[in-house]
DNA sequence: AATGAATGAGCATTCATTCAT
DNA sequence: CATGAATGAATGCTCATTCAT
């Protein structure tokens, strides 16, 4: 039940933006009156914050379960697919993209104590961690040149927020901005700018392209 | 008067986030009366685009005049400073950088209907002709490799952007997100990527930041 | 419109006590919403500050009616007319006397900041003057011993006060607590305790009592 | 556990008014859910009645306590002890005095089913008898005029708590209301106008004074 | 060009109460 | 004897918007 209460709280979020997202609304797609949401919930604050949690955690889940589908020797290949995993998220499933894109970045203030927010900080902080590894390993092979892994997934995960954030303004003008395309040239430039070797990186992107949709293999 | 109300509501927004920009509120701080606005605007989305606007030729212009106080022959520098005013207005002016953020990539609806938004548009659009120039002739003085500079100019702003929006985050963990370092990590990572000389950029960097904050300077 | 609601709101706290007293019933009285109530009040707080003063006024004004109406010659006369007069209200318009009531002695925190309750506090103290006035003169004619004025106006409303309170238990027990009776034995008693002679104290209750129903009696 | 109900009750109004008492509260804090209160209280009126009597009966314990500590052959004393008493009672114990005052003279319907209050009220006839005896000896040893003592009994509590209700407004205005020297005024005087001797009812209440706080006396 | 008054829908939150288990 | 889940109605309050004047 409380899983159903965060389904629809999360589908609130889908169509409608964040603003949408009531208490009243959600009690409605769950019918439920208001007053028994807060049976789950002391709040809306805390009802957001599991919200974003459990968004969070499902993501860092499957791009888990994407690499444990790939080659343990092609680090390349596998920070790629984390962070094309991450695209496929924002293009499939806009709406939990931007539940993550509010957790990292919010013009406004979703919670207004900093502290009860932590759950869902430290969940993300764990979805870095394939990403790091995956880096580290790299540089370990001598794909890459030296530098702090941490810092390098913070960077290549924020450009890609970046990049697909236009997802909005890329169904105007689709031609002017594909976002796959975008994203596969960000992502090769900044594995070139530390240290890859061009083709080498071209290969992994094209090797992760013929395997078909990263996110839903996790049962491969 | 049309002016005083952007004004006001830009003021709004600025101090109290985004969900305090309220008709009544901006209404009273023209000294009208909230039936008033709707002669100068015809609904509170209007009213956003237009602030948006505003504020999107405000960043242009700006960064124009940064470009125009630095010497025509150092492309990469011109780039790079284009991007780190696009740094120092996310810093400085936390809630005009909301204001673009939401312009490129909003989660939230502002506008419903997609056309209106239009001018919006067009204003960011003309903001990244100067990088779209810097990065030209940087390619033309083989500074860079050969490739397309619109899309390099995107990727190099939304990338920005992404980084910037950790800003959020970095108060609580400023040891770990030193947002600064983190940007210039980034525009060097690119340009490098894009075949520029690492100390050349690193040289351009330093040059730039030994100038002192660029924003404001117009006048010189 | 204003004086309509105010009136709407008494009659609501009339019927149903003062947890009756919301927003949205007296909205509904006045065949309003709820939010257009709000371009009269501030706050609940604001109503009920502003109701309170008017009942206190309403009185002091009656009170003064009744006193216009009596001899000069007469101080004894005029000191109880006014107690006997807040004894009516008390009988004659409950939910007015219990909104004086509340405004004296309240058990539960209608008005958060204390200072916005001024206004109400002092037309309450303006309420005693005409009893200071009759003690005083009473004093001066030798009718009473010598004492302060202002402490015995005092006691003889708060006792008075007290008593009235009992009005609802009376309802219950008619023939142990006989309102008016009770009423007059605590003034007749009161007065007698400050040096009155006894006859007299009596004789003044009964040409008060043969005169008719105090309140209303403005016009005469 | 019935026991333990009614004092997580009190406290509850003792620390947050009356309107901090809820079921809900309660239950917390005797570890129970909403829902089983109602095995103990059919609903919350019958809780408030039950909560009503025991501070009634509460008091008059006390009461009974000092008189026992009290020389036989002092009525007047043995009367204004008990009045102090209540006074005292206004003084220590606010919300204690709170829900006495709501018993006898509530603006606002606590308990909707006026039958259901009766406990409650004979409880309150109870307390009333130490007063009534007092002043039948005081009668009969001519220390008092004849009258009717039940009647005067009646006047004198409710004169005090008239008094007493000023309290919330004596601490806005401490100087012009000094409460204890208010009560003991409006003792001396109703004594006085029953007939006594200024001076020894002056000296009755000296006594009673030099003798230390009343409450908390029963044990001697 | 602007006001003043109002609407209507919505908001988060609270609470006494019920009842199957 | 108690829980856990839920109801339903209410609470104070906010806001974009409309429109006669």
């Amino acid at each position: 039940r409380l899983a159903a209460i965060l389904a629809a709280a999360e589908a609130q979020v889908i169509d409608g933006g964040f603003d949408a997202l009531s208490i009243h609304g959600v009690a409605k797609a769950v019918d439920l009156t208001p007053g028994a949401l807060y049976r789950y919930f002391d709040s809306k604050a805390a009802l957001i914050i599991a919200l974003t949690s459990r968004v969070v955690e499902g993501f860092a889940h499957e791009v888990h379960g994407i690499l444990r589908g790939l080659p343990d020797d092609q680090p390349l290949q596998r920070a790629l697919a984390a962070c094309l995993a991450y695209g496929e998220l924002a293009h499939e499933a806009p709406h939990r993209f931007g539940l993550l894109s509010m957790l990292l970045a919010d013009a406004r203030v979703l919670v207004p104590k900093a502290a009860t927010a932590e759950p869902a900080m430290s969940a993300a902080a764990k979805a870095l961690d394939p990403i790091v590894a995956a880096l580290d390993q790299a540089m370990a092979e001598q794909l890459l040149s030296q530098g702090e892994s941490a810092e390098r997934a913070v960077l290549i995960l924020t450009s890609c927020h970046g990049v697909l954030q236009l997802r909005k303004q890329a169904q105007r003008l689709p031609d002017v901005l594909n976002m796959p395309k975008l994203l596969r040239a960000m992502l090769h430039t900044l594995l070139v700018g530390w240290g890859a070797h061009p083709e080498r990186v071209q290969m992994a992107i094209d090797a992760l392209d013929a395997g078909g949709p990263l996110l839903g293999r996790q049962g491969e």
